[in-house]
DNA sequence: AGTCAATGTTGGTAAGACCAACATAGCAAA
DNA sequence: TTTGCTATGTTGGTCTTACCAACATTGACT
């Protein structure tokens, strides 16, 4: 899953920019593990379109790709991978006959709830070594940390 | 560099996992900006083993990939770039001719310093958001969340 | 002497994040 | 209305990080 460094050296082991991706690498292997355990396949691509899908309803593959951060072309190879699983259906707009207009299936849905589940479990093994309070800290501090690019993406 | 989400499904957007994703993204963005403005071609891979010679000096490749956590065979591909522009220079060990010395030239300390000024900057720019004591918090709930895995990487 | 482990190397994979180019569809300005 | 721009979905790439497998060679242990 991970090779952590067995020292590391000095000038990098304290360095917040090693302890973030190592902080990554941890986290990512995880889901990874996760994912392979009991994903069926998908990977977070996949979670993120359903996700939004459940929650934004029906959607073109472009909206999807700006909504999530996930590039057209990626968006567009994830969905037909959902889509030969029955997860999500894909028709044309007729009002636009360019645009797909992608729905989650019930199907869908269920496997949605499947992978929070075990997603939900994950986040359980990152933080443990927190206590609660600690755990808020480390969100909070995180979503101050990301508040910038938040707003640069607004403009 | 990075694409980020405009709006992020909620059940996605408060996990850990992903604040920790969406943070490494940040990071390992201004960090490869970084390397491409003033990092002369060379990447992570390069700095972390330049870092390790310099600081236990002259090593075998192996000995580095253990230490720094980096594949052998990513050590031997990062190591040939370091040696055509004359940063390291690898040696047959007269102990054991299967094994390299690799020792880091006095350019290569050079261009670890001035990458060191770099990087530096760069610590400076990810946690601008911060102030100093949520600096030191976050750096601390990170060493604290990796700890664990130090110590089964000991055994 | 024979087996086994370590070393360096080559070549391959996978995920995530990108980019360029293309045909088609619709819109808008000329 | 024709022309030109933009949006859309798709194909087919690239790049980095992080892996793994296989191989010949080398030395060490039995």
């Amino acid at each position: 899953m991970d090779h952590p460094p067995s020292r590391t050296p000095a000038r990098v082991k304290d360095r917040p920019t090693w302890l973030i991706s190592r902080t990554f690498a941890r986290s990512s292997g995880l889901l990874a593990a996760g994912f392979e355990s009991y994903g069926r396949g998908l990977r977070s691509y996949h979670y993120r379109l359903l996700a939004a899908l459940d929650e934004w309803g029906p959607a073109s593959q472009a909206d999807l790709g700006r909504g999530t951060g996930i590039d057209r072309s990626d968006v567009t190879a994830a969905l037909a991978e959902l889509e030969s699983r029955r997860l999500v259906e894909r028709s044309v707009d007729p009002e636009h006959r360019r645009r797909n207009i992608v729905t989650i299936t019930p199907a869908g849905v269920q496997q949605l709830l499947e992978l929070d589940n075990v997603i939900d479990g994950i986040q359980e093994q990152v933080l443990k070594p927190l206590t609660n309070a600690q755990r808020r800290q480390f969100i909070a501090l995180m979503v101050k940390l990301l508040a910038a690019e938040d707003e640069s993406s607004m403009g």
